[in-house]
DNA sequence: CATTTGCGGATATATATTGTCCTTAATAAA
DNA sequence: TTTATTAAGGACAATATATATCCGCAAATG
């Protein structure tokens, strides 16, 4: 079990966004280009994003992608989800209903032991995503990232915003 | 992102195991059969098990497999770490050494803060995993499966048990 | 010796992920 | 108005992973 790669991209082009100042857009080839990734793969992760209400978009030249709220308001099981689906990571096929010992038409009244714990696990994960927001990991970046590169990226993204 | 069926199985198959005699060993078919499963594909899981000394085993007829621990010193994490491989759920490609305003021969010190926090929500997953035992599981599951279907369970597993 | 068992390799099939290509409609700039 | 650029999304192909089956081997049992 792996998350897709586009997670990874998601989230770091939710990063560049958040730094983008209020009323700008950012096009797929402008993030494409910034983090080296298949400009027309990308392009399905950020629809992603849009069919999650994460991000607006606007068309034709100086058009693309801006954030639909404020990085505080956004975190990343907000991303994580838009990208992987919102359904459970453990999923029970009710193997239990196979025993030849029971009664074959006896239903269960609750889920089984064993997936609630693999659930309560998933929420556990979950909620540790759900913790972070968006301003968080803006507020680590501009720490971890080196002065220089940080202000060149967002010349760089500014230069393309439209 | 999803689990492997044979995590399922793998965690019901041990929790029949925990409720074994002391000695004893259940074959690949009887928990096959059990659980309504294919016997040649759960024979696959059982030697994830098998490979993570979670289990023993002995040939021949009335062979098969018992815990090689007991119950209270297996978790969760063992279990599913056996069969889904110890590796963590995100994987980070390092995007942002594609970054064009970076110099190429830079040197990051530590891991990306993206792919920080997503193995921090990986961490608490794990966590909840291991802080759960077959022990645990077998008082839940004890609780919940009605007393005649536990009963009758086991008394069909003793008669094909080596 | 005959049977049963776990183990591992080889192979086949189904599904999911990753990636490309193309058309369409909306938007902005020339 | 014309042209270029953009997001959206459908169709498709390539690759990787999950699921499943089959076979031969060596060990254990009786
Ligand atoms: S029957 Fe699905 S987890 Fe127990
Ligand atoms: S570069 Fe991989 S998570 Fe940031």
């Amino acid at each position: 079990m792996i998350l897709k790669s586009q997670v990874e991209w998601a989230l770091h082009c939710c990063a560049i966004l958040a730094g983008l100042p209020p009323g700008r857009y950012l096009s797929t080839k402008a993030l494409a280009e910034l983090h080296g990734l298949p400009k027309e793969y990308l392009s399905k992760a950020l629809q992603s994003l849009s069919q999650a209400s994460l991000v607006e978009t606007t068309l034709g030249p100086s058009g693309g992608y801006r954030l639909a709220r404020s990085p505080s308001e956004i975190n990343f099981l907000d991303i994580v989800e838009a990208v992987e689906g919102k359904s459970r990571t453990f999923t029970c096929s009710n193997i239990r209903a196979n025993n030849p010992c029971r009664p074959k038409d006896f239903c269960d009244s609750k889920p089984c032991s064993v997936a609630r714990i693999m659930w309560q696990a998933d929420e556990a994960w979950r909620n540790t995503l759900k913790s972070v927001s968006l301003a968080d990991l803006v507020d680590t970046l501009s720490e971890d990232v080196p002065a220089d590169i940080w202000k060149n990226t967002f010349e760089w993204v500014l230069q393309r915003a439209g």
